[in-house]
DNA sequence: CAACAAATACACCGATCTGTATACTTAATA
DNA sequence: TATTAAGTATACAGATCGGTGTATTTGTTG
């Protein structure tokens, strides 16, 4: 998940801060001081690339949804080619994810959080990429053939996002493990049903 | 879920105060001057009930705490006394919760999110409430005497928790309901898996 | 070498933040 | 009626916030 690169840009440097300190102490919590001095560069320069801190984070978040999607796919792809394991294997990434010392719960609920009524343009990039995961999660239950994809993907969803939120909230519960046995269960009614 | 008591005390007048603007627009985004102003007080009488910004957050959750367990108990005992009904009314019941216009998701996961590494207090306090909704769910189970009330109680608990979220997130999905289905299925399976 | 873009150094702005000092007023109570 | 607690009014402190103005330096490229 971390990744830490001997010599990015200024930009990449500084999203790359901007995520490790807004994931971690949040979005307002973080000022515009410290992530430039964290990233060894100027206000000024960080001025010159985001035009303010909402475009910043906007930018940030637009990262971190390519680093989480690559993750997940990578993560997935690695479990191999039969359908049904690969759809499971979603609950293992999430408890990969769990349990990286960097996780602070997922940085787009918590981005909605913070900006539920201020910025639109923040919003949208979180519900954005929470219905891209929605999608990500149909296209693995169309591969495994269910009857109605879209159903059991919006059942798994809900237990992914559960699941993350338990991770955070509750660090000594198995919420990855949990999450991928109630999995099973509505998998395996999901493909009896259709006979 | 919300009250509009005629008459109240300046210490719950605040608290009353602090919990609309915390869950709308955040915690550090909202002043202590505002919450002063829009409980018709003065800062100073805010600083003689709450020694600082953060215990006025405890109380505030702690208020909240017994709002919402009120909420659904209350609503939980109105589905009757079928154990199975009174199990799946969870899941009713944070639908209508979901479709209040002062509902932006849970304000112990949002506090969680902004106080992650700063404040022990607060976070204490989000995970204990957590902890006493497994409990309270657990409890239901065992009502409906399924084998292992535990298990089911921490699916069904992750179920609710990503219903949550992604009522927030992802408003335009019904996301009661697809968790009442899944839970169904759940509790279906734990209850044959036992004969 | 000249020109130009990128970054730095650093002071500064107005606004807002949490929290406090001081003096005055109201209301209930003994 | 005297006392006491609770609240008001208002100004202020010290820090931090997001964001800018300006001049200087660096490095690359023609």
């Amino acid at each position: 998940m971390s990744q830490n690169a001997p010599s990015l840009s200024k930009r990449d440097q500084l999203i790359h801060t901007s995520l490790e300190l807004f994931s971690r102490h949040g979005f307002h919590a973080t000022g515009i001081d410290l992530i430039a001095r964290e990233s060894g560069v100027t206000k000024r320069t960080l001025y010159a690339h985001f035009g303010s801190k909402d475009e910043l984070i906007v930018a940030t978040l637009h990262h971190l949804d390519e680093q989480l999607s690559r993750y997940f796919e990578t993560h997935i792809n690695k479990a191999g080619s039969n359908p049904k394991q690969r759809l499971l294997a979603i609950f293992d990434t999430a408890g990969y994810w769990f349990s990286e010392n960097n996780f602070f719960g997922c940085t787009f609920i918590n981005a909605t959080a913070e900006y539920a009524q201020e910025n639109e343009s923040i919003r949208k990039v979180c519900s954005e990429y929470k219905r891209m995961g929605r999608e990500f999660i149909k296209g693995l239950c169309e591969e495994v053939g269910v009857r109605k994809p879209q159903e059991l993907a919006d059942e798994l969803s809900i237990l992914l996002e559960g699941a993350i939120v338990t991770a955070q909230l509750s660090p000594q519960l198995e919420a990855a493990n949990i999450a991928k046995r109630a999995a099973v269960i509505l998998l395996e009614q999901a493909l009896t049903k259709q006979c």
